[in-house]
DNA sequence: CGGAAAATTGAGTACTCTCAACCAGCGTGG
DNA sequence: CCACGCTGGTTGAGAGTACTCAATTTTCCG
């Protein structure tokens, strides 16, 4: 199979966690997974409607989000290739959030009784897969702690460091500068503030040497003061477990 | 043995969304619980610290918080019983967070490794611990959009949905009014609010007879209302999947 | 009954929002 | 090739929600 590699950073995150056996990788590789991109901005999955498949992001960024009544977004994750963008819904049967492309990006996606099948017979598949998916349950837990007690200048620096540390971790970022073409209003929404304070907390974090932020690359210039800035420990992201 | 009606309310939820064959049920009564009671605020699980139990609240009210470094509190979420604490401690080897009891509270705990181990030969039991993990990781999404994109009154309003509506999915509330032992200062640091404006802004609903909250007993006076202020829709619950 | 915890109130502050204008970059079409 | 229009970024001024500090009352327990 020629998508052998659209799997590599996936298989390779798993691998250093615990090994997984060849027939496993191969079984894995071997399901029925169907190659599709999506331009930027485009809904992959919306709230409310039923979900037959689960997406493994392979190239560019995606996010989550969900909408209030009054008509106001709130970005809940960002993902980065190698990472699966729904595979709750292997369990649940209606969405509870829409996903959304953040970049032109290309995705794989399995039936989710496929994968739920391979997860039945393969207990290690099915182990990183959970994995996977409690480690996206602690970042929100830290989520709701960077909204609900820290500042505006905190709220965005620890957010640029959760992305570095993750693009980091997936082999994925060269030294302290990487692409991620985010807008200003898509930080604003994941951090619950609006777009013009979120304007004028990256100056101030520019001000001070912390960080240089153009829309499409980032790149930060001292981690060490971004860290103390944004109150960021990488534990909740178990990269180590 | 005589614990089978401790976790009675956890089998008969489980129950509902799908038959649990009677085999899986007493291989789950049959695992080598402890059974323990805390004090009120007692710490269960703390950041940091290795794990190797999971727990099952049994009666009484716990919740779950993080530590940010001004000292705040950010509570992360509240469990009534028949939930699980900490089932993610299953796979993760590090506590990302604490646990502490809301009440005097009794739980049942076992070893993590019988847990995994029983998971790996009942499919039915394994799911419903997976998806059980699934809805609380749907629950933390809502938080990070209440905590992100609501107000004060409409966070608040959808707290006290949720919890009513959680207590009645577990037969645990008779109409719309339950004993919830919560302090305003507990009920600030699961809103991202001060005490002060959490008491302001209680006042503010009791005064439009939306609800009726002494500090052990919480009482909906007009459901639909409050839904409204608290742009709550329970759909995130996964109550009826 | 006494003391501590929790709830309440008041006044002043400030962080973040709103509204609105303006600028810059860029792809498209005349 | 340049005007145009759109999206995204920037700036200013004024408003407001929520915070801080501090005192006071009420409730809860031992």
């Amino acid at each position: 199979m020629d998508h052998r590699f659209l799997l590599e950073s996936l298989l390779q995150r798993w691998d250093r966690r615990a090994s997984i056996p060849k027939e496993d990788k191969d079984a894995l590789i071997g399901l029925p997974w169907s190659h599709r991109t999506f331009g930027r901005d485009a809904y992959l999955v919306r709230e409310g409607e039923p979900t037959s498949v689960c997406t493994l992001l392979i190239s560019g960024f995606a996010f989550r989000q969900k909408l209030v009544n009054h008509g106001a977004r709130q970005i809940i994750s960002f993902h980065i290739p190698g990472e699966f963008l729904d595979v709750q819904n292997c369990l649940l049967d209606i969405a509870d959030h829409n996903v959304q492309a953040l970049t032109r990006i290309g995705v794989a996606t399995v039936q989710k009784s496929a994968l739920v099948e391979l997860m039945g017979s393969r207990p290690k598949i099915r182990r990183a897969i959970w994995l996977d998916s409690l480690i996206d349950s602690s970042i929100f837990r830290e989520w709701v702690v960077n909204l609900g007690r820290r500042d505006a200048r905190a709220r965005i620096a620890h957010l640029l460091c959760e992305i570095a540390e993750r693009l980091k971790d997936a082999g994925l970022a060269d030294g302290e500068a990487f692409e991620f073409p985010v807008t200003q209003e898509q930080i604003a929404d994941a951090t619950g503030l609006t777009a013009v304070h979120t304007n004028r907390t990256l100056q101030s974090l520019r001000k001070d040497g912390l960080i240089s932020l153009s829309s499409s690359r980032l790149a930060i210039l001292d981690w060490d003061a971004l860290c103390e800035v944004g109150d960021f420990n990488e534990r909740y992201l178990h990269h180590s477990d």
